[in-house]
DNA sequence: ACGGAAAGTTCGCTACTCTGAACCACGATA
DNA sequence: TATCGTGGTTCAGAGTAGCGAACTTTCCGT
């Protein structure tokens, strides 16, 4: 009964150890409505809802949509985080850069 | 009375010379609704039909959603640091990303 | 300048999104 | 074993996404 969309969100949600409603808070929805995304089907989500649930869950819409899994978990966290950077200002990613070099010596 | 997603799918089907007709069938959609995303506010489509237009256009849906006009495309410095991100481990992407969400907050 | 096709615009209707509130299951605490 | 708290499930209804079809405007060739 649900579909890969559905799962995909449920799995993230529990790895985050959100609750229905913690998440629904978090986007701005209503925990029956995330139930619902997560248990039936067709969902067919506004781009606006699921755009808000990726960015808490810290994945692409992309990700969660995409039916065959071309994109994995992992790309997609990459990819979110890479988006998240980029907004950021320039002085900000300078010193993100340096702390990481800092980092990854050794 | 355009809005900033409008405006841009405009934009771009404008640039890749398609009439809205066109664009309606590539997307699986219909020229009026369309046009209606283009001239009409609010806009509230479904993450199924940005997506499909997303992807006709070449674009992100990510970017089609982004309020604040800020993404046009990441600078080469931007590129090479998530590409040496991408290589880290897991454990140590994950560190980096909650030191940034601290970060971020506020 | 006129006719016709191509592009854009309007509109009414159906089906579905999304919510609030009620409901159920179950674990903990007394 | 009653009571409370927390998380999950169901459902009716308001509002709107998205379509088809009709209508208007723009852009051609002649």
């Amino acid at each position: 009964m649900a579909t890969a969309l559905g799962e995909k969100i449920q799995k993230r949600r529990k790895e985050m150890g959100l609750t229905l409603e913690q998440l629904a808070d978090l986007a701005d929805s209503s925990k029956s409505y995330i139930w619902e995304l997560e248990n039936k089907n067709p969902p067919r989500p506004s781009a606006e809802k699921l755009s808000k649930i990726a960015t808490q869950l810290g994945v692409t819409m992309e990700y969660l949509l995409d039916q065959n899994q071309n994109i994995t978990e992992a790309d997609a966290t990459d990819e979110m985080f890479f988006r998240k950077y980029r907004q950021m200002e320039p002085d900000v990613k300078n010193k993100i850069r340096k702390m990481i070099d800092l980092w990854d010596e050794e």
